[in-house]
DNA sequence: AGGGTACTTTGACCGAAATCAAATGGAAAC
DNA sequence: GTTTCCATTTGATTTCGGTCAAAGTACCCT
C-alpha cells in the first residue's frame, strides 16, 4: 500500500495517527516525514510496554489489541486509569517519563513514532497539536466520566457502565447500527474489570451474575456478552439515556 | 498597567493565561489580539459559572478564588471532577457544549476569552495550541492520579490526599520552602471535600478528627490547617515520599 | 445580647462490598 | 482420558463507610 493510497478520509486502521491526527489537513512530505520515524511493536498480552518512571523515547497509538494504563500503589493496590482501543494515543510530548504503567492487556500492536523527531515535526505542523488537544480533551472528558464512576457509582452500576461502554466502542468499530441487540467479546478478565472499576474481582463476578439472571445481559459463555437492549443497561449504569461516553 | 509591563516571565496574577499560555513566546500584536477579546467575571461563592450541557462561548482561566468542574447524576449523586485553583485553565477550545457544571467554590474572578477569536488565534498562533496542549496533559495526569485516589484508597488515605494536595499547591503559590510546617486555610467545605473523595461529609468529618487525634494535622479552627509533617502526612496517603501530584 | 442560619461534629445502627475460603469450569498439556 | 492450570463462581463472615439523627459551634444580622 503506498502512500498516497492511505492519503484519504476513510479509517486507516494501519496507523491510526497518521488518519486522526494528519490526514485532515497535512502535506504530502509531512506524510513522508512521519513515515520516516515510524515503526511498529508487538506485545504479548499481559507484557508491559512501559513502566512508570521509565524514560518514553515515543508516542504512537494502538493498531490492534488492547492497552491499559495503570497506577499502584507500593503496597500493590492497582487502578487502571485508562483504556487503550484500537486507535487510542499514547505518549506525551514534551514529558520525559511515562506517568503510569502501560501494559498490553491482550496481544498489541502499536504504531509507534520517535519521540524527539515527532515533537519537532508537532513544532512545524501545527495542526499536528491542535489534533492532539482535540483528543487529550477527549481523554480528559473520558476520564472525568470515569471519576463519577468511580466515587458514586454501586457495583452493579459500575458493571453496567463498563459494559455499555465496551459495548458501544464495540458497536461504533463494526459501524453496526444502534437498534438490535449488540454482541460482543469482553476483552478484560474479572480482575482486570475489577482494577478498572475499583472493585474486587469477587464482586465484580457477582454483579455480572446478578446482571445475568436479571436479564440485563446474556452471556453465551463466560466472555461471550449479548446485550439485548441498551437503553436498559444504561437506565442500570444510571446514565441520562442519550450518554456522552467516550474511553 | 500596561501591556509592556505585563509582558515579562514574572507571575502574572491578574491574567494567568497570558503569562502561561502564550507570555513566553508571542509578539506583541498577538498580546493584543488577545487583550481585545478578554473580559472579567465575577461570582460569588456556590453561583453556577455554568452548566452542564449549555452552550460554552468562552474560555478563559482562574484568576482569584476556587471553581469546581462537578458531574451530577439525575438522583442528585455528585463527584467534583476538577479543583480550578487561580491560573488554572477553563474550557474546550472546538467544543460548543460544556460537559460538567462549573461552579465558584468561593468567591471567584475570572477571565475569558470570547472562544470564537481565539480558537481562530489558536489557528494563526501555533504556540496556544501547544500550551494548551501541555497544560491539558497536566489536568490528565491529575485526574488519572485522582481516580487511583477514587478507586483505591480508604477513607482515612483519601483525607490525608487531598489535604496533601491542598497544601502542596498552596506552598507553591506562596513560594515558600518545602521544610517546616504548612500553614494554610481549607478553600473547601466538608461537603465539597466528600464530594471531591466520593465520601459522605460524616466520613470527611470523622476521618479529619481521627487525623488531629493522631497528631497528623493539626487546626487552630474548622478551617485552619497546620500540617507539621509533610512526609507524615503523604505516608498516610499511600504516596511515595516524592510524590508527584498535580491539580 | 439574642436569634437565625449554615457548617461541623458525634453517636448508633445498617448494609454493600471486601475478605477469606472452597468449589467449579474449561482449555491446553501430557 | 486425565492431569494441570487458570479463570471464574459461589459461600460465609467481617468491616468500612453510609445513613439517620441529634447536638454543638461560629458567624452574621438586626
Amino acid at each position: 500500500m503506498t502512500l498516497k493510497a492511505q492519503f484519504d478520509h476513510t479509517n486507516c486502521a494501519e496507523c491510526p495517527i497518521r488518519h486522526r491526527a494528519v490526514c485532515a489537513h497535512c502535506e504530502k512530505d509531512e506524510l513522508e516525514e512521519l513515515e520516516s520515524i515510524k515503526y511498529y511493536r508487538s506485545f504479548e498480552a499481559g507484557q508491559t510496554v512501559i513502566w512508570s518512571g521509565d524514560p518514553m523515547n515515543f508516542v504512537g497509538s494502538v493498531v490492534s489489541g488492547i492497552a491499559s494504563l495503570t497506577q499502584t500503589m507500593e503496597d500493590g493496590r492497582t487502578q487502571m486509569v485508562g483504556l487503550l482501543l484500537p486507535s487510542d494515543f499514547v505518549g506525551r510530548p514534551g514529558r520525559e517519563n511515562a506517568p503510569y504503567d502501560v501494559v498490553a492487556t491482550t496481544d498489541l500492536v502499536m504504531c509507534c513514532f520517535r519521540k524527539k523527531p515527532f515533537e519537532e515535526l508537532m513544532v512545524t505542523t501545527p495542526h499536528i497539536a491542535q489534533r492532539l488537544l482535540q483528543m487529550t480533551l477527549d481523554e480528559l472528558d473520558a476520564a472525568r466520566e470515569w471519576m463519577l464512576v468511580l466515587g458514586r457509582k454501586t457495583a452493579r452500576e459500575k458493571i453496567a457502565s463498563l459494559l455499555s461502554i465496551i459495548a458501544r466502542r464495540d458497536a461504533s468499530l463494526h459501524s453496526s447500527g444502534t437498534v438490535g441487540p449488540i454482541v460482543f467479546d469482553l476483552p478484560l478478565t474479572r480482575e482486570a474489570m475489577a482494577d478498572y472499576l475499583g472493585l474486587t474481582l469477587e464482586t465484580v463476578s457477582r454483579q455480572i451474575s446478578a446482571l445475568k439472571k436479571d436479564k440485563v445481559i446474556l452471556l453465551e459463555s463466560k466472555r461471550h456478552v449479548t446485550i439485548p437492549d441498551m437503553g436498559r443497561l444504561m437506565e442500570e449504569a444510571g446514565d441520562d439515556s442519550d450518554g456522552g461516553f467516550l474511553v
